[in-house]
DNA sequence: TAAATTTGTGTAATAATTACAAAAACCGAA
DNA sequence: TTCGGTTTTTGTAATTATTACACAAATTTA
């Protein structure tokens, strides 16, 4: 046999894979590239490769997805490992799982690189893919993992924003949270907990004057003071996510992504 | 270089490591081994071992685990892949860590296995353990992830119920949510939430009589008639997990468990 | 029988959520 | 310039949930 690794005993080939969330301004999309090598040629498959030994499998997943689409310095976070026995025809494969989210800036860059290996790439509209059986080796399993594992995620973490380019609109951000939610919020609701103006309540206590009792502000967007341009409405707001407020909020329990 | 497995590309190996977390019946403790093997001989370390080619990374950690400690059909969940480079002085291993909740009663069961590789097995409170800087490898590391895993997991999963026995008291639940996320709750508002009897408020309406509404029972709790015996005070009823109820209240939403 | 201790239940005040309405800002057509 | 259409933003009342705390009940011991 070829090859010149050898070992005591019997190893696994190790892979990462990357589930890519893109955000349109509209719904969320997942990054597929068509294989073009076998096993499974032609067939949609998730970014992804073999890991070197020089390399944590966190760097192998960032630079495979550079290597096949061009993109880097993006969000990124292990789903799990998938082991099934016999996952992969070529052998005994296990691979690392991650997700990683792209801002609409991002998602417009994407091009298809590398040779032979990957004749296409392109966005696809997640029901779509989940609906699509054809998918290689256990990938759709692991896509519905990572829905569910973000799904988890927006609930306590701010990734909505990774999603979103620097600036963007309310509406756009409670787009993300209802296509990753699948639910509807309240616009209004959502608005004021997303802006949190401090409510100020009339206090009346016995002997004193009536008093405006100033109640801290709970909200993690800062307004840019600009608005959308070219709508045919009520121009929306520009506002971008309040990194350093939103800690101290939810250090002190004031704010949660509990929806 | 003895061997016989031979392959075109480097390998690392892979191996899983288990934190095995014990309640017993008043504060959560993490099963160590001590190893009786370079490297790290004499040290502490989490349970775990190299995975053969005929399992997957869910099985190597449950037969590592029996092998090693006695103890089979335990709750077990992945926490996360570590591929640091250098964690390891064998070469590169990357490891798949999970981790394993045990009631009181495998609590008492555990009892060193094997022979030369491992001369020791204990259960350690987690603050000791937390503090203890000598352990193995980056079994340090591994084990703050899992009580991370640990604490976002009991918000969502009522997997509080694994580490205690079939029948518990509310204070012992209490107990144990109270270790895991380090925060003390009002006792009879916990209850209230466990229990969650059946309130009824009065209700008035015009031209109709005040009538009860009746509103539906959100608890999770089986009450089993039982008392705890032995004790010089008011003995505690005892209760069981009503799983078949929890998956209704939640799939209604009526019940969460958001702290 | 009273004290000590812990479990179990009730309640009133406060806070959060929800559903919905109104106001404001803009465009474009009349 | 005014008005309808549309969407954002603000306001509010009703409901529901949470919190803090008090009281009642059950058991042992003195």
């Amino acid at each position: 046999m070829e090859g010149e690794f050898i070992y005591e005993y019997p190893r696994p080939a190790l892979t990462t894979d990357c589930v890519v969330f893109g955000f349109d301004g509209e719904k969320l999309n997942i990054l597929l590239i068509q294989r073009g090598v076998d096993p499974y040629k032609n067939s949609w498959a998730l970014p992804g490769g073999f890991l070197k030994m020089d390399e944590t499998t966190e760097e192998c997943a960032t630079r495979e997805l550079e290597e096949e689409t061009g993109i880097s310095g993006v969000f990124m976070r292990q789903i799990r490992t998938f082991s099934t026995l016999n996952r992969d025809p070529r052998g005994r494969v296990i691979t690392i799982a991650y997700y990683a989210l792209m801002n609409p800036h991002h998602f417009s860059r994407v091009s298809v690189r590398g040779g032979d290996d990957v004749t296409d790439a392109g966005w696809f509209p997640v029901e779509n893919v989940l609906a699509d059986t054809s998918l290689a080796f256990d990938h759709h399993e692991i896509i519905e993992a990572a829905i569910e594992k973000l799904r988890q995620e927006i609930r306590h973490y701010p990734i909505a924003f990774e999603l979103l380019d620097t600036y963007f609109t309310i509406k756009q951000l409670q787009t993300v949270y209802e296509s990753i939610l699948s639910k509807k919020f309240d616009r209004g609701n959502f608005h004021k907990k997303m802006v949190g103006r401090a409510e100020s309540s009339t206090v009346d206590e016995k002997g004193t004057k009536p008093r405006k009792e100033q109640r801290k502000n709970t909200g993690v967007l800062i307004d840019s003071g600009e608005v959308v341009s070219g709508v045919k409405h009520k121009p929306a707001k520009i506002y971008s996510f309040d990194r350093v407020r939103f800690h101290e909020l939810v250090n002190n329990a004031d704010f949660t992504f509990d929806f």
